[in-house]
RNA sequence: GGGCGAUUAACUCAGCGGUUAGAGUGCCUGCCUUACACGUAGGAGGUCGGGGGUUCGAAUCCCUCAUCGCCCA
């Protein structure tokens, strides 16, 4: 079918009136992968731009956050590949250590009974590959549905093999490269998932509790310090009673020793500024260095021995003594309180309101464990070269890596500035598993002998004897020959390792692959602000550390996303918002616009949250904000189905600008500008502006004001094709600049008019691509037009005050109105050339520009503007009185403002120190309102008479 | 305790040194005007959190207080 033949077979009705969402999602998603849109080919000659997409968690779906940051990437990575790039948005999930294998144990506990001891490591590891499958496939789903152009080909997963090959590479290479140690620290113990816990993966609750204060009678001495703690059971472990150095009450007793209750240990009282406030309490401090972090602390300070006294299941071991042993701390607690009840050691018992750490896994309190963890060095090397937490500081100061807003630069280098060392091991069974194995049997050259030769073996001997042997590939347990075991260690990595990687990871490291060539570094990355220390720091150092070179060259850093009160959005404070809710009821187009839109510069982003009945009747939490997108999808849908509706007869050909009609050069500079600064708002990530910017000029200029002047020109002959070629060219324009926001919006029409108008643009026509997804970024066309944006702002105004004059004097909408304006010089010429449109936009019969306001009819209604009279003629609708009190109440308008303008003319040191351009404007100011005020005051004049 | 941010129209937010402070939603009043009622035309509504300061000029810069949120201890 020739494009005449289908043109005349478009029927407005056949276009429905309202954008269809969900018929645009279907047809055109597969439509995009089918051509393979969305695949990154790293043999193009095009410059690469790349994302790497922050991996969802596989323990549940997406939310509302994700569907911001996702948007917001799509959005980048749609707008560079029509720009010309060739874009990779490389997608994928976080296999989530903690948080999977508390969600799967939990389930396996309320369904089937079951501890995961029962069923053992490689079955549980077996049932959280299960629940991964799904619960990615649903993820990915959803980041379809969102429309996200994702090169799908590329799909990995943390703990695949390609990434788990770079883990192995990178761990192995520290381990050589001397940054990877074992130690006992101080951790987050949760006593029920039997595993330390990071310090993001607790959380603090209030409980009522007690504070116990306890006599500790002072050794060869009558003299017994009081001690008060809100954790009794651990004074088994306490290696000292601390005081404050300046404090006169224990001056004397410092460095004596006391008895420490229950025990018959002797423990010294030592001095310690930073542990002891002397006003808070007693002002003597019990001193727990196993079992509390400050505590822990003052020990390593004071040199303290260390006393675990705690079982990885929670209950108490030998260390507290044989009568504790084998219990529950909770018991001891109990027992210890008895005890010292019983020997008259208990002073007294208060309530108190305790903070208690808590697992955000398990729900479970936290116990501060002394443990063996691996750790990664973050300080510097003793030589004083930068280390590792260092050179990612340096990173951003030498502006390698960009943060946008600039603002986190500050968190992300006091952050680092602490150099702390990253703690990498946990005690769980699904994650990477630690490459090491321990002997403690064999001697260096049992190991020369068997792995002297291998590149890709590496030991040292440990700590506390024996050896720590790296193998980037698994050694067997009898590869030292008999006599020898080697024993893996049973922990896996923090999640974040395998995080940290994940830009050249999935790239192909550490094989030297095209795509790690092109790709590599990438360009930017977009996240939210909890995680620039976790996880974006740590890219930069693995990125550095593998790569030699930063792994992005931008950091954007997008708002968090609350409820209508300021509150975190969550399921279980059931104020979370569903994105695939959303896109069912608004449209996936909706929800990207107003997340884009909502996209600022402030830290937060606000969406009061209702619930809606479906027709389904189910209920969900949703968003009046959505109305906004899913309102100006269908206001762009409209213009283009009016636009189509009128190309019956189109002719594609170019057009000599200068001689189009006022209104097309007019549409065609604002196009121009619109272009120039979407694109620098894009440049910045200025999201929010970009969206409010475009919405602005599709909606307040083309459809508001470009679409009603050229309504009557396509009903000429003469007129139409101008009008026709104009339109097409800007609906062209306006959808791919809208493109990626709103994806399959713009692929609906860009379709539809490739049928009525496969050549377009002005002022030359060219032939549209296949895809809008593929058509090139506009570029301004130097199509500047400062007279014919003053005209159409004249015109404009003048619409606007003839308009304000009907409905303010009630004029019936079906009256002729014959109004006339009194102008002279430009301003006359500029309205002249709009003349008809001011009489089609205001309804007029007739209307008149004129230089000579003095023969006004008696009854009329006037308006006096800055530059012109508006005079509206109303026989037998004028209420004289009213009228005069309008004019009066206009002069009062103007006196106000001409007050304060007069006195800063007045004021010297305005009209020396301003710069000579404001007082100048302000001076024409002041003489338009003299001028407007002298007009309305004859006004006033004659209608008073 | 330290840091970051917010406080502008009823709500959600722009504006970040120079005209009478804007938008969307909501509200009020007309209109189903053959592109759109998810629309259109018009309108009301703000001493820019309080106080001080800098400046010819402050919503905008500085200090301080208050309230709220987030991050790190």
């Amino acid at each position: 079918m020739s494009p005449s033949e289908l043109r005349s077979r478009m029927n407005i009705n056949e276009i429905p009136k309202q954008y269809d969402p969900k018929d645009a999602q279907d047809r055109w998603y597969g439509f995009w992968l089918r051509n393979g849109y969305f695949h990154a080919d790293p043999s193009s000659e095009k410059p690469p731009y790349c994302i790497v997409i922050p991996p969802p968690n596989v323990t549940g779906a997406l939310h509302l956050g994700h569907a911001l940051n996702n948007t917001l990437q799509d959005v980048l990575i749609r707008w560079r590949r029509m720009q010309g790039w060739d874009c990779l948005w490389m997608p994928g999930t976080d296999h989530a250590g903690i948080a999977t294998q508390a969600v799967v144990e939990r389930r396996l506990l309320e369904e089937e009974k079951l501890t995961r001891h029962d069923v053992g490591r490689e079955a549980l590891v077996e049932r959280i590959w299960a629940w991964k499958d799904e619960y990615e496939k649903r993820i990915l789903d959803q980041l379809r549905l969102m429309g996200c152009s994702c090169d799908w080909e590329r799909t990995r997963f943390t703990l695949d093999e390609m990434c788990s090959k770079a883990v192995r590479r990178t761990f192995f290479n520290l381990f050589k490269a001397g940054k990877i140690f074992r130690g006992k620290r101080l951790v987050n113990w949760d006593t029920q998932l039997r595993t330390a816990v990071a310090d993001d993966e607790i959380y603090y609750e209030e409980a009522n509790g007690h504070l116990w204060t306890i006599k500790y009678p002072v050794a060869d001495s009558a003299d017994v310090l009081h001690v008060a703690t809100t954790r009794p059971e651990t004074m088994l472990g306490d290696t000292a009673v601390a005081v404050h150095p300046d404090d006169p009450r224990y001056q004397r007793l410092i460095g004596k020793m006391v008895e420490l209750p229950l025990t018959g240990r002797r423990i010294p009282i030592i001095a310690d500024a930073i542990l002891v406030d002397p006003a808070f309490g007693t002002g003597c401090v019990k001193v727990t260095p196993a079992h509390d972090p400050n505590d822990y602390q003052t020990g390593l300070r004071n040199d303290l021995p260390m006393i675990n006294l705690l079982n990885p299941d929670g209950t108490y071991n030998e260390n507290a003594g044989e009568k504790y042993a084998g219990l529950d701390r909770m018991v001891v607690r109990k027992r210890v309180v008895e005890d010292l009840k019983s020997a008259g050691l208990l002073e007294r018992v208060d309530s108190y309101l305790v903070r208690l750490n808590h697992s955000d896994r398990s729900k479970t309190p936290i116990e501060p464990y002394l443990s063996d963890q691996w750790f990664v060095r973050m300080a510097d090397d003793a030589d004083g070269a930068p280390g590792f937490a260092q050179q990612a500081m340096d990173a951003v100061t030498a502006g390698k890596v960009r943060i946008t807003p600039e603002r986190y630069a500050k968190s992300y280098a006091d952050w680092l500035a602490e150099k702390r060392d990253w703690c990498i091991s946990r005690q769980l069974w699904w994650g990477h598993r630690i490459p090491i194995w321990f002997c403690t049997t064999c001697s260096e050259e049992d190991l020369q002998l068997a792995f002297g030769g291998r590149s890709d073996v590496s030991w040292r001997e440990a700590e506390a004897g024996g050896w720590l042997i790296c193998g980037e590939r698994d050694l067997a347990a009898d590869a030292l020959g008999d006599g020898h075991l080697l024993l893996q260690e049973t922990d896996v990595l923090d999640t974040w390792f395998s995080s940290a990687l994940w830009p050249h990871s999935t790239l192909g490291w550490p094989d030297d692959t095209p795509e790690l060539r092109k790709y590599y570094p990438t360009s930017v990355l977009s996240t939210a602000r909890d995680i620039i220390t976790l996880w974006v720091a740590r890219m930069v150092i693995f990125g550095q550390f593998n790569m030699r070179e930063a792994p992005f060259r931008d950091v954007y850093i997008h708002p968090v996303i609350q409820d209508g009160n300021g509150k975190r959005m969550s399921k279980s404070a059931g104020n979370g918002v569903d994105p695939v809710d959303i896109v069912e009821v608004y449209g996936a187009d909706a929800l990207r616009y107003t997340l884009a839109l909502g996209a600022t510069e402030t830290q937060d982003l606000r969406m009061p949250v209702e619930k809606l009945k479906l027709a389904d009747g189910r209920t969900i939490n949703s968003s009046e904000r959505f109305e906004q997108g899913r309102n100006f999808g269908n206001k762009i849908w409209n213009v283009a189905r009016l636009t189509m509706m009128n190309l019956e007869g189109y002719e594609p050909a170019p057009v000599d600008v200068a001689k189009l009609p006022v209104e097309d050069r007019w549409i065609l500079a604002e196009l121009d500008e619109t272009i120039r600064a979407t694109t620098a708002d894009l440049d910045a990530f200025r999201f929010s502006e970009a969206a409010r910017r475009l919405r602005e000029f599709a909606w307040g200029e083309f459809c508001d004001w470009y679409v009603e002047f050229i309504k009557t020109r396509l009903r000429d002959p003469e007129t139409r094709p101008d009008a026709q070629r104009t339109a097409a060219a800007v609906l062209d324009a306006l959808c791919r600049l809208l493109h990626p926001i709103m994806p399959f919006l713009t692929e609906q029409i860009w379709q539809l008019l490739g049928r009525l108008a496969p050549r377009r643009g002005a002022p030359r026509p060219v032939e549209a691509a296949a895809s809008v997804c593929i058509a090139p970024w506009p570029v301004p066309a130097g199509l500047e037009d400062a007279e014919a944006r003053a005209a159409v702002a004249q015109w404009k105004e003048k619409i606007q005050a003839i308009r304000n004059l009907r409905a303010e004097r009630n004029v019936p909408k079906e009256a002729k109105i014959a109004p006339v304006i009194v102008a002279e010089g430009i301003v006359a010429d500029r309205l002249r050339s709009g003349e008809s449109f001011i009489k089609s936009l205001t309804g007029a019969g007739s209307i008149e520009i004129t230089a000579d306001g003095s023969n006004r009819p008696a009854e009329s209604a006037v308006t006096v503007l800055a530059d012109a009279e508006i005079v509206l003629p109303l026989e037998g609708l004028i209420d004289k009185e009213a009228e005069l009190a309008k004019l009066k109440k206009s002069l009062a308008d103007l006196d106000r403002q001409i007050a304060p303008l007069r006195a800063k003319l007045a004021n010297e040191s305005f009209t020396e120190r301003a710069p000579a351009e404001v007082v100048a404007t302000a001076r024409d100011k002041l003489s338009e309102l003299e001028a407007q005020h002298a007009s309305v005051a004859a006004l006033v004049e004659a209608g008073a008479r």
